[in-house]
DNA sequence: CACCAGGACGTTT
DNA sequence: AAACGTCATGGT
């Protein structure tokens, strides 16, 4: 157990952004995730956040994980002023952050979430990993399961799916986890790639759009020009920006906007 | 019972 | 190349 002062650092917006499926509350200002096959929890008061892991493990994933390093209010600083919108959206999000996370579990994740709502996203997720994910023990002995594999995936049976309630898109992810466990789709190059390169390369794989390729790219390579733009933000575009949205202006780092502007979205009445 | 949810895909204009 | 129907599932 560490205690980090972390400054611009919001756990429950983060929580409840939609853009990571394995963090979740577990009581007042407390909060639960797994990723990369490791369980954390955390507490939040004020800026200063309790952390269930050593310093060395914090400062080799953690860290990394929620993007400490990346300053955030020089982003928003940038933001024009006369911008009624973006200025009441990223100060709503105070604390927000375009996590770092894992590739895969990004890739059959956003697959999970066309046409579907968060909370049953949420459900979706944690039925894969109760299925078919290695199982462990967290620090007080409590069980959890890591995010299955693609050779785990990909040598099941499509029936096998049903169980996890995914609906047409277990076909998707079956066919996706096949598509990388045999090499036609290369994780391990995806990572290398520029923005524009690898998201042409993730719509190679089943049930991977446009949309859910520029969510790969945005929460998991960390592209963070990607510009998701889904239901809620196409409606936001048409109603404050009917004359387009000043991408220029923002070039470079518009997806952490982006995600200011859902999180507003969905959360901006709270 | 109708409608919707962080869309994608194959088919028809 | 743009519009259209369809694809399951669970929630309201």
């Amino acid at each position: 157990m560490i205690k980090r002062k972390i400054p611009a650092f919001d756990l429950h917006k983060i929580c409840n952004s939609g853009q990571c499926f394995r963090m979740k509350p577990l009581g007042e200002n407390r909060y639960g995730l797994t990723a990369f096959g490791e369980y954390l929890e955390m507490e939040q008061e004020g800026e200063v956040i309790s952390f269930s892991c050593t310093g060395e493990e914090f400062s080799r994933r953690w860290e990394d994980y929620f993007d400490l390093y990346t300053d955030y209010e020089k982003m928003v600083h940038a933001v024009d002023q006369e911008d009624i919108y973006l200025t009441a959206a990223v100060r709503c999000g105070q604390g927000m952050r375009i996590l770092r996370q894992e590739l895969w579990e990004v890739i059959v994740s956003f697959i999970i979430s066309q046409q579907n709502n968060i909370p049953r996203i949420r459900k979706c997720v944690e039925s894969l990993c109760i299925q078919f994910g290695e199982e462990k023990e967290d620090f007080r002995g409590e069980k959890y399961y890591v995010f299955p594999t693609a050779d785990v995936l990909a040598r099941k049976n499509l029936e096998d799916f049903a169980i996890c309630s995914l609906g047409y898109r277990a076909k998707y992810i079956w066919n996706t986890a096949k598509m990388v466990a045999d090499g036609t789709v290369s994780l391990s190059k995806l990572t290398g790639m520029e923005y524009e390169a690898a998201r042409t390369e993730l719509m190679k794989l089943s049930g991977v759009g446009i949309k859910v390729a520029e969510c790969i790219c945005l929460f998991a390579l960390h592209h963070v020009d990607a510009f998701p733009i889904d239901t809620h933000i196409r409606d936001m575009l048409t109603s404050h920006y009917p004359e387009g949205f000043p991408f220029e202006r923002y070039q470079g780092y518009a997806g952490v906007l982006q995600q200011y502007a859902f999180y507003y979205e969905l959360c901006g009445a709270e």
